[in-house]
DNA sequence: CTCTTACGTTAGGTTTCGCTTACACTCTTG
DNA sequence: CAAGAGTGTAAGCGAAACCTAACGTAAGAG
């Protein structure tokens, strides 16, 4: 999961993953999008792919990449139990907070 | 949300997450779980503060911090409109993919 | 075979990150 | 008031991240 959130921390290739969300696009398609270069934009490919978040496809001198969801799925668990928990997490935090009131009354 | 995908991007910050997700926890019980000294965890617990994924409370000179999920929302929502794709992009991987074959057969 | 296209890779420089050490500050306690 | 506990902050350092420029390579085009 480390893989994936650190390929995530990055806005380049978060944008680059929403790019290649549901169409495949090759890497000077992708490049014209950002304004660096064209080898930053393939190492960011090679970050992503290392992530298991892309996959290629070679068609002649050209290549492919195209969104891999199925590498965000750890993350997502992770987050979506964190998440889950927000309402418990609320509800307690008020609890000791009116535990504390009480506290500070009786002294 | 770079600023909450780049505080998800260190392990160490994850962990602490954890450990300050049903309970608030001063720094120095928070130090002692890692292997690393307590300013260092000061510097993480800023960069999660920063990046509105916990709270602080003052209690003496006491600092007691506690995750809070719902920063972690956006990023949340981000990821599970991607996977909720899954199968769409799945489903249009395979059909692209026997068009190419198709093609190929035709040659 | 030569030229061009599309790409990956490498080398190098700059910035950012995570860490430690040292210090400053604020409560509390005696 | 003096001393200690708990914490934030600044300075400095090595490692990692991100970028560009230059080069290497493989697949068509002429």
């Amino acid at each position: 999961m480390d893989s994936v959130a650190r390929a995530l921390a990055d806005s380049t290739r978060r944008d680059i993953l929403e790019l290649v969300r549901y169409d495949e696009q090759t890497v000077g398609e992708l490049a014209d999008h950002f304004p660096v270069s064209r080898p930053a934009i393939s190492q960011h490919l090679r970050v992503l792919q290392d992530a298991d978040l892309v996959t290629v496809r070679s068609e002649g001198t050209r290549r492919f990449y195209r969104a891999r969801p199925e590498g965000l799925g750890e993350l997502r668990s992770w987050l979506e139990e964190f998440w889950s928990d927000r309402l418990d997490i609320l509800k307690r935090e008020v609890e000791q907070e009116q535990w504390r009131e009480r506290k500070k009354g009786r002294r």
